[in-house]
Order: C-alpha cells, then structure tokens, then sequence
DNA sequence: AATGAATGAGGTTTCATTCAT
DNA sequence: AATGAATGAAACCTCATTCAT
C-alpha cells in the first residue's frame, strides 16, 4: 500500500488507484464530493466530536450514504487529511514550476508557506486533523505526506544551494515549524498571534 | 436539579484564597493525590478518551470518589493542565532565583524549555490539551497561564538585557514555540523529531 | 451540543399540522406503538422508576430506538398523557354526537365518566401520570387538555340547560372530581372503595 | 406492629412504643426534630426527588446522622406522613372537646377540613403520598390513619345524629374526598383550584 | 445505490447508603 | 454520637455502525 503507487498528485476526485476502483457513477461522484465538503465544515464547527449523522444531514445524503463512501469515521477523516496534503504538495510544486531562478526559491518557500498556514487558519477542521487528530490517520496519509515532503525537498534543495536557508534545513523540518505554528492557530492567550509564530518559523530556516 | 454541592476543592498546592476551603481531611486528600496522578497515567495511555472509571479503578477508588473531587472530566483535566503549568511557573521562578548573572540567563531559559518538554512529552493529557480539542480546557487555565507567562517574562527580559536573546522576544513567543513543539511529540512521521524541533525553536530565540 | 435532531415525531392519530411529517415509515410507526404499550405496561408495573431499558427490553427495541421516538424519557410520558386525554376527549365527543335529548346529558356525562375511571383503574401508568407525573409533564400536554375540557364543558352545557347539573358546575370541576377519584384508586385503607368515591362526585355535580 | 398499640396520639416527639427505645439524648432529640422538619421544607421545594444530603446540610448535619435517626429514606418520609396523620387527629379530637351542641358538629368538621388542606397544601411531602408514587408510604402509616378516622368518625356521628350530613357518610368518605382534593392542589390547569374542590367536597357531605 | 431506522455497547453522572475518622 | 468521605450499582443518554426497505 506504500510505496508502489504513483500518487497521482492534485487529483482529489480520484480516489487511491493501487485498487480496483470501477470509476463511481456521476451521482455516486457527487456525492462523495458533497460528503467530503460536509465533513470539513461540520468538523470546523464542532471538532472531534462532530457526528456522522451531522455531516450527512449537513451533505443532505442518508448516514448509510456516507457509509458506503467511507467505511469508517477514521477513513472519512483519513481522506480530509489527504486532500489536504495534496493540496499543499500541490501549491509547492507549482511554486517549483514558476520558479525561475534559485535565488527566489526561498521567496517562494515562505509564499507557500504563508499561504497553506492562512489555508489552515480558515480551516478548523483541517487544524483538528492536522493537530488533534490520532497518529493513526496521519499514519493513513503517509503516501500524501511523502509527497508534499519530497515536494517540499526539491524547494528547500534549490533554496539551499542558492544559500537562501540554513545549511542544515530539512524539509521534515518546514513540516514541523508548520505543525507548530498550526497548533497556535486556535490558542487564545495574550500574545498570542500566530501570524507572528509563522515569521518566527520562517526566520528560523534563515541562514544565520 | 435541587443545589449546589461540591464545593470546587480547588488547587492543592495554593488553596485558592477566595473561597471558603477547610482543608481536605487527610484521607480526602490523600485520595485527591492518587486520583490525579492516576488520571495522569490513564490518559498518558489511553489520550483524551481514557474513562473516569478507568481512572477511578487505577486510583483504587469508587467513581463516586472521582466525582466528589472532580465535578466533571473536563474538571478533571483542567486541574491536570493546572498543575503541569504551576509546576512549569514554578521552575521559571526558580531557575530565576538559582540565577546569579544574567549572563547565564539564556541558559537557564534553555534548561527550563528542555525540561518541560521532556515533561510534557511524557505527559498525553498536557499534549492533549495543547491539541485543537484541548481548547475549552486551555481556556479554563488562564490564571496559571498568565502566572507562567510573568514568570517566564522575568526570565526573558534578563536575557534581553544581557542581549542573549533576540531584542524583541516576547514571553509569549516562548508560549508559543514550546505549544509549537509540543504539537509536534506525539507524531512519527519521517524526520519528525521534537527534540530537533525544540532545538530549533531555542535557536529562534537567539539574537541573530 | 452539536444540532438539531430527533424531528419530534409527535402524535401519533393527530400528526400535529403544525410541523412537517413525513409520516412515518410503516415499521417506525409499528415500533413507536410498541413502545408505547410497553412503556404503559412497564410503567404499571414499577411507577416512576421504570427505566427506558426496561421499557425497551418489554418491546424488544434497542434504547436507541425508544430515544429516537422520545428523545427523554419525560417525553415518553408526555406522550402517554396525552394519548389518554386524547382518549377521554373522543369519549366525550362521542357521547355528544349519540346524544339525541338534552335530558339525556347527564346521564350521558355519568357514563363517561364511569368509563374513564373504569379504565384508569385498569392502568397504573395512567394513574401514575395523572396524580404523581410532576407539573411539567401536564404542562406538556396542554392542548389535550384544553381539547377535553371543551368536549366536557359542551357536554356539560347542555346538561346544564337542561337542569341536570348544578347550575354552577364547569368542566374544570369535572377534571377535579376526576383526579380526585383516580388519587383514592390505589389506596388501600379500610372503607376506601373509589366507586364509591366517584358515585360522590357525580352526585356532587348533581343540582341540589 | 399494628393493632396492639396506642398510638399515643400527638406526641410528636415521643417516637413509636412499643419497641424499647431509652429516651434519646437531649442533643439528639433536638437533632432528630432538625432533621425532620428540614426534611418537610426540603421536600416541599424539591418534591420526592430531594436528596437525603439536601436534607442533612439544611439541619446543618452529616448524613451519617440522618441515618442513624432514620434507616432509611424511606423510613423518612413514613414519619413524616405519621406526623401528619397525628396531627390531623389531634385536631379532630381537639374540636371534638370543644364541642358544645351537635348542630355545630358539621361546622367544626368542615372547619378540620380546611384547616388540614391548608396545612397540606404547604407539604409536598405529604402530598407526594398522597399520589400513586406515594403508595408504599401510605402503606405503613396505616395506624396513625386508622387513629385519624376514628378521631373522624366520632366528629361524624355526632353531625350524623343531628342530621347534619348525609345520612349514608362515613368516615372513609371524608378520607376519600380529602385525599381527591389534595390531590389537585400541585395541579396547574385552567379552572384547577383546589379551594373549589374543597368548597365542593364539603358540599357533597351535606345532607340532601 | 440510497435511505434512515434500528442497534446496543459504552460513556458520564447521580445518589442512597456504608464506614473510617 | 456525629461527621462527611467513600462506595458503586444503576440511571440516562449518545453515536458509530448495521441492515431492512
């Protein structure tokens, strides 16, 4: 289930081929379209303890509708993570394509990064799965977050070699800073903003 | 239905002042103890979802007891958090004091950041409520939060004056950065490494 | 603490046109009947403790379903309230479309009357919810109510224009009277007899 | 435990002979009267549902205490309903004392009568055994009660021999009818008004 | 393929009663 | 004798999941 499969980036409709997957009809497409949507704002509003029954009421679809989608709370968990991470590895590597020359690679680090922290900013439930949800669903979305890993590697690689970020920068590490800064999205406490946590994240991979 | 009961035993250590507290019998708070330290076990195993009965066997104690105590779960782990951040205040105003030239300050921070990351990541129920989920609890420690911050605030601005720091670190991006970190603990993903992840947040302390 | 939910299924004869009711499915409707009588049953048997697994059990239903009919077991008992006025309100608008002769009224008011108290005799629940059932339940059902009492008083009316009833008598009196005699049916103390009780009323609704 | 004692009517404090209890301290007695009386109010505000603790903390003593004067909770409420009875038959023997000319029999029975409604009308306690939930309460004051209808029937006969009620009422009548009336005093209904039942339960002894 | 009714294990909490202090 | 902390069975209710329609 790991490594085999080229990820078909992007493709959000398309669900993990590796299986034998007869394309979903039309109305079965839209459907799970209307789900997925669904499970993001319900879980926006209510965090972990949104129920199956709100998302399939708010998707205006039947509970055993959702059901046939994903088997599982977990798996329907599973794909919003997913999506996600295909997003972000997305947005890198188009930052990669338009990318002209090396000494702006890091330039066009920080706008992705910027621009997937305000994503998840506006996103509660991708901040929930991002940073309360159990291991076990970022442990299903391993194959996305190679990608946006390896993505995100090609970045930093160019970023590197032009001097743009410490020496040592890793992309786990982008990955970490952006966890962190994440998880203060919701906090309220005096001093607390995370757009400022971001520039702190983004000046650490600053060379010194 | 009918009144008021449990009279909201409070903080072991500093018997909030504003309420009537006759101290707890001894055996009463003997029990308190067991049940806080188990409860502590209980969700380092078993995350947000532990059950108070799980607890209350752990401890050795009816549910009833757990109750009496506790009013709630939620009570429960907002005294959980509570206490985690007086003890984490309480080794700020130490190190403070153990502090005998301000050049060693930046140092003493590092030390205390290190430790209380080793104690948080050793601790699921704290982890937890740095989460998305943990929110409603984080809102309910306001009072030890703040008390961490001064601490922690005091400890900063020798740094700053001796110019260890970053001019204009705050108390709260220390806050932040260590919520940051810790956010980070409880995920394996490749590269993830929270002891890195702190290294690199002290380093973002650092002038540059 | 997340929606809206459980549509208030509402009566079952009058599906109260005031919401929208989709009428049930055919084996929802059955299973709410079910419950129903067995609720009736479980609570004759054991009065306010009754437990909804009880009564669940009795139907061979899951507890889900009974909270997915009643979303509380208060409006489990509403219902059976209201059921029962329900029932006593036809009575009463029965007798007055067979009623050829106003001097017939009071007879007729008697039969009533002695019917009702026969079948509250012959039903602990009823008896329950009309004496013990606290304030709020009969709050719940006071269109039911209101809708027997109007039955009653134009039953009376014509009794009263007849001179068969004492010229001061109102329904509300009959209500009284009528609790009243349910209140003696489970006592048990020497000389206690509630037909004797009711033929009391009656004749206390007599002209003297 | 029935029949072969006197009931020593009106000693209230006097708990039931029969059995060899030495006199209770003075400071135990004073706590026993606490208690019941708190019971009284804090049933009256709370219906049968108060808790035994609500009762210990309003007489300013530990539950333990509660306990060691009565078994049980039960045991509670069943003196609290004997009190009742006892009184009610002091009144009755006391306005049969009073008595100078049978004419005034009826007069003094009805006057009883409101005085007790009166009394009950500001007992939840009492009147909550007076309901169907009351039943097993009822049940073991039966002596008292049997000293309340003789003290009764006595007022009665002498109303009877002066043909100032009708000629087939009995002592249980006016037990019934007391019970009816008391039955609709918690009742909030258009038209409900207890002091009507009771006008009209008098009436209804009255000769024809 | 879709629906939503049914299921029931499992969760939190209450409260009459016991028992150590 | 008094206290109130402890007990734990049992109550109510939820919600992920299954299954008949």
């Amino acid at each position: 289930m790991t490594a085999t499969q080229t990820p078909s980036p992007g493709t959000t409709e398309t669900p993990s081929p590796g299986e034998t997957h007869r394309p979903l009809r039309a109305d079965a497409r839209r459907n799970r379209e209307r789900i997925l949507e669904s499970a993001r704002q319900v879980f926006a509003e209510c965090g972990a303890d949104a129920q199956i029954d709100d998302v399939a009421r708010h998707a205006r679809v039947g509970v055993g509708t959702v059901y046939r989608h994903f088997p599982t709370k977990e798996a329907l968990m599973v794909e919003l993570v997913r999506q996600q991470f295909r997003l972000f590895a997305d947005r890198a590597r188009e930052a990669l394509e338009e990318l002209e020359d090396d000494d702006a690679s890091f330039t066009a680090l920080e706008a992705v990064m910027r621009r997937n922290a305000e994503t998840t900013a506006s996103d509660a439930a991708l901040r929930y799965v991002l940073t309360a949800a159990g291991q076990h669903i970022w442990d299903q979305a391993r194959d996305e977050q190679q990608d946006l890993m390896s993505a995100t590697e090609e970045l930093l690689g160019r970023a590197r070699s032009a001097g743009k970020v410490r020496a040592d920068a890793r992309s786990s590490d982008v990955g970490m800073l952006m966890c962190g800064v994440c998880s203060t999205m919701g906090r309220i406490a005096p001093g607390f903003d995370w757009r400022r946590h971001l520039e702190l994240a983004i000046d650490t991979l600053r060379p010194r």
